[in-house]
DNA sequence: CCGCGAGTATGACTGCAGTCATGGACTGAG
DNA sequence: CTCAGTCCATGACTGCAGTCATACTCGCGG
């Protein structure tokens, strides 16, 4: 338990004072696959962090279809910022695969963000990197559906290495597209021999082409 | 000038030491219509404040068109996230109108940063806000053009009021459209009585039905 | 006064990707 | 084994919005 906050590069300046209180203060969950950890609006009452298994953050468009935002896998920290600045969670998450989670109570975190500097200090900076990823982002989405897929591909590949274990569907939230097209785009890459795939997963075949897709 | 920090919301917990120290430091502008004050990539050498004018943020899309993602109005302070994280800026500024700007060295900015916890945490809560902000407006690139410009006109409705200085080529690009289709949703929205629009402006007329079409 | 550029407007065409429908393959429960 | 449910795959159709072409209006500089 200890060294998932050793990890954590958020974690890495609090005192060892502050790091024992929260381990102290935290509880550990376990969900079934497809259980709802909390939903948007719900008020902040942890910061998550999932020790095994796999969480995605999700909104949910007016068009009535999910969008993931965020996959989340072993170790990773979420739901920081609701902790920060007290508002309610901007997202759902949910278990897409049988996960244990670890809850820190917001008030604890929240503790040691005004009593240490440099906690605070490293969280700003969490947040710029996050603000600068976010923007990156948000301009993605004017792209062809095509180099959106590539671009999830590669950035799940720096997670889960060059086979990722998502379904088709799972895939499609996460580059905004249905199913259909994602299948679509897929069979086309598979032709180029750049992906393989099967049923739940997906392979890496050509990163480098795949990189080239995805525009940098 | 000393009013101008005291207005904005960021500033309002500098000693009065370090807010002469700002003031000392900075420097003042002009940029005719049209100029480039600086570029994504550039290092970030200043926190800008418009004085006066309008400067518009804007990224270059892979397709080669360009998307605006924020009007600065006067008063306005843009681009301490650079001053912060100490990377290049991320975007492109340019005069959308002749415009005077004040230019705050990063590194008098960044000093104050270290020395004043209140400023930091300040500007941690000022990051939390901008994250959901631009996490909510990643979802609605998936929304229709016309949901997309009435949000833009919402949105820009709380700077300007209901009268808009904007040309349609300039609220296509905070769209993320073409200007054609921009002309195309106005008119639709002109013949129900929504909106007003003459050369280089439009206004609202009907705010209550933009909001609904905009989706909350 | 004329010419030019910027802004606005409209029509015709096209293509990407979403929707709908159908069917096959695999897996797990009972 | 059977059945149901999930996942994958493919075809046909459709519509939104982008592209291209054209043209009108306004304002400014020479």
């Amino acid at each position: 338990m200890e060294q998932l906050f050793a990890g954590t590069g958020l974690f890495k300046r609090l005192t060892p004072a502050q790091r024992k209180r929260l381990v102290g203060a935290c509880r550990e969950k376990r969900y079934a696959k497809g259980d709802t950890i909390f939903r948007a609006g719900d008020p902040a009452e942890a910061v998550c962090i999932v020790k095994e298994g796999r969480v995605h953050l999700m909104r949910f468009l007016e068009s009535g279809q999910a969008a993931t935002t965020c996959v989340m896998t072993s170790g990773e920290t979420f739901c920081c910022l609701p902790a920060l600045d007290r508002k309610p969670y901007p997202v759902d998450a949910v278990a897409a695969v049988d996960s244990t989670v670890i809850r820190i109570p917001t008030s604890v975190f929240h503790e040691c963000l005004q009593e240490n500097p440099a906690f605070l200090q490293d969280s700003l900076c969490l947040f710029c990197d996050r603000l600068r990823g976010v923007e990156q982002r948000s301009c993605m989405a004017y792209d062809s559906t095509e180099r959106r897929l590539a671009q999830a591909l590669v950035a799940l590949s720096k997670k889960f290495g060059d086979t990722i274990p998502l379904t088709k569907h799972e895939l499609a939230e996460l580059a905004s597209t249905t199913v259909e097209t994602t299948i679509r785009v897929l069979s086309q890459l598979k032709k180029d021999g750049i992906v393989k795939s099967s049923r739940g997963s997906t392979t890496i075949v050509k990163s480098e082409q795949l990189r080239r897709l995805a525009g940098s």
